[in-house]
DNA sequence: TCACAGGGCGCC
DNA sequence: AGGGCGCCCTGTGA
């Protein structure tokens, strides 16, 4: 990909004409003011092997300036290859599809456009980390970054109140968010190969020959054949399955797991052990191990903005579903160690500050959020506050959490208040925003991509009433979608806006010694956890840092909220010793 | 042989 | 009897 700085007066505008950042506390990358200089680079001229000479240049001539590009996961992660790093960007693509679908922007040109270009391009891998455009259009990244920055000035001007304000530090964030996940691919997660052998050797037995299941889970097979009194039963085929434990006298209806719980049948218990090892084997046994670690590091690729609401998704290796069997392999270098903090009751504190529920937020300055709540008497024990937030945050009605609700409601008004407020506009087919301003697509897009059930449909033309009850059902189950969006996507702009900042003061604490993996550095993210891969003698240092950084993101979002976002820190050698 | 849907389950 | 994902497996249909 042949990709070059722009040096022309359009293209060198400086960042106060493009007001970044709407916010005045400066941009959450790294804290400075927005001053600097935006650099915007455009696939032209200039042979690949050139670019990292240029980047580093002109990092080096402007202070922090703000790279301007099509595609982070396109540009970046071959100049970080290369030992240059970025302090600050826009990434036009992702920045494209927040102010496309905002709200806030709604009004907007901009939004209103037929799609074009830039909506198809996608960055899709090549080979070996290097990565394209496709399809190759010539796309105009100054009238893009123009385009973009009119959006933003429109929607403040039209609307005024603080959340279209606050639209432009969401974009800062999805940007730094895309240079912290590249980063993060480039470091890779320290894996010991070796003790992740020894691990699924002593749950699985040792590594069998291809096409035989380990020695212990073969066992395992033949205790819940033995209890079923039957000779041939291949437990992966769920239909199979099913079949055998009905003739067997079983009454299930599936063969999951906590159905399978609730039945007394000597052949379950090693059916669901055989269900845990298999499990382990397939998604994170030694074919995974072959595939996804190399040299030392796990290196999964990370999709920001790969989810609806924000969050990030992954690509490869199910970096987001590290199961825990096997967070003992995950071990610091030699000399270093690994800080590893989560966000403790992330989504109630978040939501606490956005929807101002001062109550909320005073059980919230405890460093156990659920605590806080038992102590105020909203409710009895930390369960009921745990299951009946969740309940609340996630549309459920029944058992403890459903039972809650009324006490929650009644506690915390505003806080409860706030998501009942998205339910109902989901059910009604409104779009809600999270905090910063993204927002949730509406019904008919997610029904158009589910595809349309063509039996149903004959079903509804038949029968008037089957079809308002399934109107129903599908209007509440896209409440509880709503209802869910603005707080996980919330959540998730708190984690960038933590990490952003926590990447910034990494950074310095590493000084300027090359490339990025040289100090401390980010290592792995999970929604509301991070770790951090550091020489041990600044393990201090960083975990100060990363409590800091929470502090911090809190502020950038809710201001000066009385919610407090505690983070709880562990410095080990191995994940697994974390929590 | 391939693509896809659904079951099931790991993570938050 | 909940929200969001990704991945592996099987079975099915082209």
């Amino acid at each position: 990909m042949q990709v070059v700085v722009v040096p022309s007066g359009d293209a060198s505008v400086t960042l106060h004409d493009v007001e970044v950042a709407s916010s005045t506390d400066g941009s959450p990358t790294d804290g400075s003011p927005d001053d600097g200089t935006v650099l915007v680079l455009d696939s032209t001229l200039v042979p690949e092997a050139d670019l990292p000479d240029v980047v580093r240049e002109r990092e080096a001539a402007h202070d922090a300036p703000r790279w301007v590009w099509a595609d982070t996961a396109a540009v970046y992660p071959s100049l970080l290859a290369a030992g240059a790093r970025v302090a600050r960007c826009w990434d036009l693509r992702l920045c494209r599809t927040i102010l496309r679908n905002s709200a806030l922007t709604a009004g907007t040109s901009y939004a209103s456009a037929p799609r074009g270009p830039w909506d198809e391009a996608r960055a899709v891998a090549v080979q070996d980390g290097l990565f394209d455009l496709a399809p190759r259009v010539a796309l105009d990244a100054v009238a893009e970054l123009r385009a973009q920055r009119a959006a933003l000035a429109q929607a403040v001007a039209d609307d005024g109140s603080p959340a279209s304000g606050r639209l432009g530090l969401l974009l800062a964030a999805e940007s730094a968010g895309a240079l912290v996940a590249a980063e993060m691919t480039f470091a890779g997660v320290p894996w010991d190969a070796a003790e992740h052998d020894r691990i699924l050797a002593e749950v699985l037995g040792p590594r069998p020959v291809a096409g035989f299941r380990p020695a212990l889970l073969e066992a395992k097979l033949a205790e819940v054949r033995e209890a079923l009194g039957v000779t041939d039963l291949n437990p992966d085929s769920p239909a199979e399955l099913l079949r055998q434990l009905r003739s067997a006298g079983l009454p299930v209806t599936s063969t999951r797991s906590w159905e399978l719980r609730e039945v007394d049948h000597p052949a379950v218990r090693p059916l669901l052990e055989y269900k845990k090892l298999s499990r382990l084997l397939t998604a994170n046994g030694w074919h995974w191990l072959d595939t996804w670690v190399k040299d030392g590091r796990f290196r999964p690729v990370y999709v920001p903005g790969g989810v609806v609401t924000g969050r990030w998704a992954s690509d490869g290796g199910g970096a987001l579903q590290l199961p825990h069997a096997v967070r003992g392999a995950v071990r610091a270098d030699p000399g270093w160690s690994l800080v590893v903090a989560d966000a403790a009751q992330l989504e109630p504190r978040v939501l606490a500050a956005m929807s101002g529920d001062d109550a909320m937020a005073r059980a919230g300055q405890a460093a156990d959020m659920y605590e806080g709540m038992v102590a105020a008497g909203a409710v009895g024990t930390r369960e009921q506050a745990k299951y009946g937030m969740l309940g609340a945050m996630y549309g459920g009605t029944s058992g403890e959490s459903g039972r809650m609700l009324p006490r929650l409601t009644r506690a915390y008004p505003r806080a409860i208040g706030l998501v009942e407020h998205a339910a109902r506009a989901g059910e009604h087919g409104d779009v809600v925003s999270t905090w910063l301003g993204r927002t949730s697509p509406r019904p008919a897009t997610m029904a158009e991509r589910a595809g349309e059930g063509g039996a149903s449909d004959a079903d509804q033309a038949r029968d008037e009433d089957r079809a308002r009850a399934h109107a129903r059902t599908q209007a509440r189950t896209w409440g509880r979608f709503t209802r869910n969006f603005v707080v996980q996507g919330s959540a998730a702009e708190w984690a960038l806006c933590w990490m952003a900042t926590l990447r910034g003061r990494l950074h310095a604490l590493g000084g300027d010694s090359g490339t990025v993996t040289a100090g401390p550095h980010l290592a792995f993210f999970l929604h509301d956890e991070v770790m951090v891969h550091t020489p041990t003698h600044l393990a201090t240092e960083v975990t100060r840092a990363v409590e800091e950084s929470a502090t911090e993101a809190g502020r950038l979002l809710f201001g000066d909220t009385a919610v407090e976002f505690r983070v709880s820190v562990a410095t080990v050698d191995r994940y697994s010793d974390a929590k």
